[in-house]
DNA sequence: GTATTTTACTTGCAAAATGCAAGTGTAAAT
DNA sequence: ATTTACACTTGCATTTTGCAAGTAAAATAC
């Protein structure tokens, strides 16, 4: 890439961080109470499209989903590709930054676990990350990449 | 506790959960902008005062703090104590379910080492993590009982 | 003892984000 | 050729946020 574009780029891009936290970096980018729940679709639930993340049970609505949607692509969590089946169909797809956000959500799982109560099927979910919780994240590494 | 009244705390507490998810669960408590900001002033950076979160550099406003603190409490992450100073202030403390977010919070450093510039200080507070994941957390847990 | 300052909030209001229902445009299926 | 599927967009009411100012009790200064 030429370096004033690049450099233009990344002005541009820049959202005035509040500062320079990790913490507060990271909540600017997923803090809010639904793009955690897109990631956990595609990292755990095998959905991909905009169809499937409607369709999760905690009922996203379908404006705000489109902005979270491009708010991952923009800060490269995720990304858009054309889906094998059709061409009506866009395929979304963790991006390496976003597949690193799984020691985050195993993490947030545990605590979870603790705290609520959950369906039989998460806590089948949690008793495998307890196993090895090492091997249970590459395994996850591993099936996100190999598709 | 009397089981009528139990039954009835219980009932009242139940803040129609979106799901049973361990993730939209957890963001239904602390899933937005600012209240993980307060879980780390209080874990790391030694504050513990109204005050003190007030002059984070994140620049809370402070009609925010008080719902977020009053949100922290009801959820149980952090609990109100009387100052030994001072009667005019309170002393804001992590219960376990709050020290519990350590790990949370330590794997959110690490995500956003790899992905944000950071300050030297935070740098070298991440570097501790890797140097010893375990022993940063035993070591913050055990820092945060003994006060 | 009185006045000022500190501390932990609350209140009012404008701006932004959210939630719901309905609509649009392109591609696929019938 | 028509209907359905899919990925959004739009309009609008409600809720949440952000900013500035205010309040009340406790501590400090004089």
């Amino acid at each position: 890439m030429h370096c004033a574009s690049e450099f233009a780029l990344n002005f541009m891009k820049a959202p005035k961080r509040r500062s320079q936290c990790p913490i507060s970096s990271s909540l600017e980018v997923w803090g809010d109470k639904w793009s955690l729940l897109i990631v956990r679709d595609l990292m755990f639930n095998k959905r991909f499209t905009y169809g499937d993340f409607l369709k999760s049970e905690e009922k996203i609505s379908t404006n705000i989903l489109a902005a979270r949607l491009l708010m991952l692509e923009k800060n490269d969590l995720i990304e858009k590709l054309e889906h094998p089946d059709s061409k009506a169909k866009v395929l979304y797809q963790l991006t390496q930054k976003g597949i690193d956000l799984i020691p985050v959500i195993v993490e947030i799982n545990l605590w979870a676990e603790k705290y609520f109560q959950l369906t039989e099927e998460k806590k089948f979910l949690i008793k495998e990350i307890k196993l090895n919780k090492e091997k249970f994240i590459s395994n996850s590494i591993n099936s996100l990449l190999k598709d």
